[in-house]
DNA sequence: ATGGTGGAAAGTCCA
């Protein structure tokens, strides 16, 4: 099984990309964030032309919006949380039948927290913590067998997930209360796909800010986008890569596809 | 220290 997430930022501005993705990557399950449609207007009749007539989503007006497309039947998970009770689009949960049995997937748009790392200044940071705190203890009380968690978590949890660790510790997606909030969702009963690859010692990133003249020559990087699956998955963990072309497509996303194979 | 760019949608808000 082949799984590709990516914050497309657009799903409809970036068909067109997506179809590119699809054609070079050929994924069987593709797990979006930021697609900024409101489900009425959810591009259903083209992403079955694409080869995903399977699909769970939730979008809204303007802002935030996950799905999760499929070229094999998938079934909605119902019994996720509203986390912190704003009805905003950030998770949306399936299983997927495989030859091995069913894995279940859960898509994950976490709130990037605004520019203030201070949570009594910052009414969105403080909401980024209370949503990471939240899952976390949901988690934690769901245990979870062959499960993968996907999506834009917006945090870079390790130093060489970011291009300054110094630089960063001050910055809205590498502070320390972040890192350890999302290390303490991870230790809930996952492992990192990603840095199963690369080690932790090697820099890696999924997003390079579009406020920059030349985003490759400044390298200036962060792996907000995040793979994780459960230890009883690990031995079928194949391949991962980081698409890091696609940021230099034409009018790309700021966060570029990871690709998960399992041999489910 | 500041501002830099991009998407949605028609104000600004959000990233």
């Amino acid at each position: 099984m082949r799984i590709v997430t990516w914050n497309i930022n657009s799903l409809r501005l970036r068909l067109p990309l997506l179809a590119e993705v699809i054609r070079h990557l050929a994924p069987d399950v593709i797990c979006l964030q930021e697609t900024k449609v409101p489900d009425p207007l959810f591009p259903e009749k083209a992403l079955a032309e694409l080869g995903y007539p399977y699909f769970v989503r939730k979008g809204m007006k303007g802002y935030n919006g996950v799905a999760i497309l499929s070229r094999y039947p998938l079934v909605a998970s119902e019994d996720t949380p509203d986390w912190c009770e704003k009805g905003d689009c950030r998770h949306v949960a399936a299983t997927i039948a495989t030859d091995s049995g069913p894995v279940e997937i859960h898509d994950f748009y976490v709130p990037a927290g605004g520019d203030i790392p201070d949570p009594e200044a910052n009414p969105k940071y403080a909401h980024k913590l209370a949503f990471v705190d939240e899952v976390t203890a949901w988690f934690a009380n769901h245990h979870k067998t062959r499960s993968v968690i996907v999506g834009d978590l917006n945090i870079a949890p390790l130093e060489h997930d970011v291009w300054s660790h110094k630089q960063l510790l001050d910055v809205v997606s590498h502070t320390p209360p972040e890192t350890t909030r999302l290390n303490a969702w991870l230790e809930t009963g996952f492992v990192d796909a990603m840095r199963h690859f690369v080690p932790p010692g090697e820099k890696l990133y999924t997003w390079w800010s579009y406020r920059n003249r030349d985003w490759s020559a400044s390298n200036r990087g962060r792996r907000l986008d995040h793979v994780w699956i459960t230890p009883d998955l690990k031995p079928s963990l194949t391949g991962m890569t980081v698409v890091r072309e696609a940021r230099d497509w034409a009018s790309p996303s700021d966060h570029v596809p990871v690709v998960v194979d399992l041999a489910v």
